[in-house]
DNA sequence: CATGAATGAGAGTTCATTCAT
DNA sequence: GATGAATGAACTCTCATTCAT
């Protein structure tokens, strides 16, 4: 419900002092305001402008900082990206494996749940989606190490794991539970896409109408004989 | 109709120089083979790298020139991905106005008819999906200017126009019609999105049927009573 | 005797345009003039303010250009340094290479010849001493990749090797051989070290006949019992 | 005498803190224990990365320091190089000035004495031949401030004028002395310059004998009438 | 005295763009 | 029409230095 990342965590106006006794309380914590600053500009950034569209000056300025004083916080431009992304994939990773059904034992509603996790969670955060998109793409810009993108690619699948495990409970076959994952993927991503881009507004009060259509209509497509459970992974 | 720099000349085979003696009749021919060889390489430098990753130096590269060659056919870089995306969306536009159903006067098959055709477009041709990535994504790109991207939106909406109208005429309110076309333009750039991108392979030949699937949905859901006020606009 | 490195190419007045009549006589010969232009501003700039005291705007600016503009030359400022400490090995190299003895036949003399090629080398150019300074420290300064430094290493064992081989084929061991030949070099750049940064000018005259006595002693240390010749190398 | 900047306190095992019990009598002590640890982890850093190479940072680190309690004891990083390299200079000078020949009365026994002083300080501090580096080289690094390279030279001249003194007491002319000493130190310098350096280590322990052959030249070379004039200056 | 945060200047490098030839 | 040289602005990043705490 709540949108941890989306709201900004209580950060002292610049220049405003702790008070000295509760200073020693939490050390640190100063420190950690100032980064989620720094990421809470970064990722306004990045969703205006890109990746590469978004200077490291341009966050900076809209931190309220120097560019250099970045680099106290984060060792790089693409390392401020990275953890903008990872953060948010551990995010959509815990809400996921949180959820559960209404009751417990049905099959097809762990799936639901799993998926509708899956597209609450982007629902509520569209920025996240914006943000993960050069990973959605499979794109490797020019900011970019291989390295990092391999490394959040494998979040992503983890994330992903719960809906298609899901899937094969019920009685798919382990390649076709991972398609069917990847589509419905696509299509909260798709749905999703302009929703928040000023297009239209509207839209997305409708958006979760169609996003359960579409899931009952892949349940529908459920394999006739349900497996025995047991090889399944 | 079309303005010159936005009409694509049939784009010659990649690296197929026009032979000399061949030289046809109309003066300039040469002129716009070039450019196309320039607007075909930029192409592929844009899908491959992004607008920003894409440098002139290496468009230029892949089209056979230096550089300062390219200010002969176009007045900066962005004027580049301003042709290629207008003429996307040119194409698109046709595309779409050429089609019609099998079987005149049912509106539920116009309205088919240019959804699909809609689809079938990014489906033949994903890469003006991906070309119109900043346009999809309400981005504004260091790269782009404003006045460029209006534009280019407003082009967006032209093509649009067709589907909705015929949804208007089957019954649906101006503005239901227009949230249902960009629901459907978001459903195919989902659809299509991962498509192409080596995430996975199989999705993209069921992506037809998952799109007709969707498409009855939306049909199924036609306002009760159909209006006859005929076609306002 | 000539100094064709320390020596300027005749460099074109920048602005200066090359006639026509001459232009397609030596293809590139405009280029090749502007990279030694660019190389003389880097090496004056190294003597005075380091590897890394020199910035690429400083050497740039006493070349008459634009940072940027140095890139059409080098890659790096790296690049640039390597260029000029590589050639400066090369020539020494040569120098040494082509050096023989008045009378040939005898041993020392071949020792003589090739040592004092060596010094002459220096003393003719003592700039190159200067360049290769990091090089004779063995420093790995941070502007310095590991793999450059190794490649100058390489050339700066070979150009030592044929004096080394000398002295074997005279009769010292191997390891003795090129200990004494890194004495003589480690006592070459001592005498010239100082005798080009200004401090005093006088002393440049008299290095030689030091050098002399030097070396006059060190052939006096030769091995007792002269070996015969065949198992060297 | 000296600035109490320049003074150098017992420099105490890195990483060695003094014990808080055992604080000496002496106010202050442990200010300039702290100030030594600084120079010494300077010292080191410069050794190895160079004027230039070693931050402030780096050098902090070592002394197990943040960058800015280096501002406590020293103005600027290029302080630090001065304290350093001038405390060097004022070593060597009280380690020349301090040598006498075992039989008094002997000119030829008192240069040798002085000279001697000289190669064995460097011989056995090698690290302070690397020091002055920038210095023996004429160089005006970025980070070196021209003024405190003046002061810098007249150290290393006042260094060099007891040997250049007792030279003049034998019969030279005062400037043919001040080119033999140069010529000396050039020497020394060169002879000590690669046997610290990990290219050879053998070589070291013949430095010195190569050293008083040298030695033994130049007194050879001592003018033919030893003049009367007594001990100017 | 020492810290951690921050600055501002400057580093090397890239790139769209211009222009004489 | 095309080139190669060059520019100038912008980029990411480093570093000596300052200062409130």
């Amino acid at each position: 419900m709540a949108k941890p990342v989306e709201t900004l965590p209580a950060v002292p106006a610049r220049g405003g002092r702790t008070p000295r006794e509760t200073r020693p309380a939490r050390e640190g914590s100063d420190a950690d305001a100032r980064r989620a600053l720094v990421l809470a500009a970064a990722r306004a950034a990045f969703f205006e402008l890109g990746l590469e569209g978004a200077s490291l000056r341009e966050i900076a300025k809209r931190a309220g900082y120097t560019p250099g004083a970045i680099y106290s916080y984060f060792a790089s431009k693409e390392e401020v990206y990275g953890a903008l992304l990872g953060e948010s994939l551990e995010r959509l990773n815990e809400h996921v494996a949180a959820s559960s059904p209404a009751r417990k034992g049905s099959a097809p509603a762990l799936v639901r749940a799993k998926a509708t996790a899956f597209f609450d969670f982007y629902r509520q955060n569209p920025r996240d989606l914006d943000l993960g998109f050069y990973l959605f793409h499979g794109m490797q810009p020019r900011g970019l190490t291989p390295a990092l993108n391999q490394r959040l690619n494998a979040r992503l699948r983890d994330a992903l794991a719960p809906t298609s495990d899901a899937l094969v409970a019920l009685g798919w076959h382990a390649q076709d539970a991972q398609t069917e994952v990847t589509a419905l993927f696509a299509h909260i991503a798709g749905l999703l896409l302009l929703s928040h881009t000023g297009r239209i507004r509207m839209f997305h009060q409708e958006s979760r109408a169609l996003f359960e259509r579409y899931l009952d209509a892949m349940l529908a497509r459920a394999p006739a004989p349900p497996k025995t459970r047991g090889e399944q992974r």
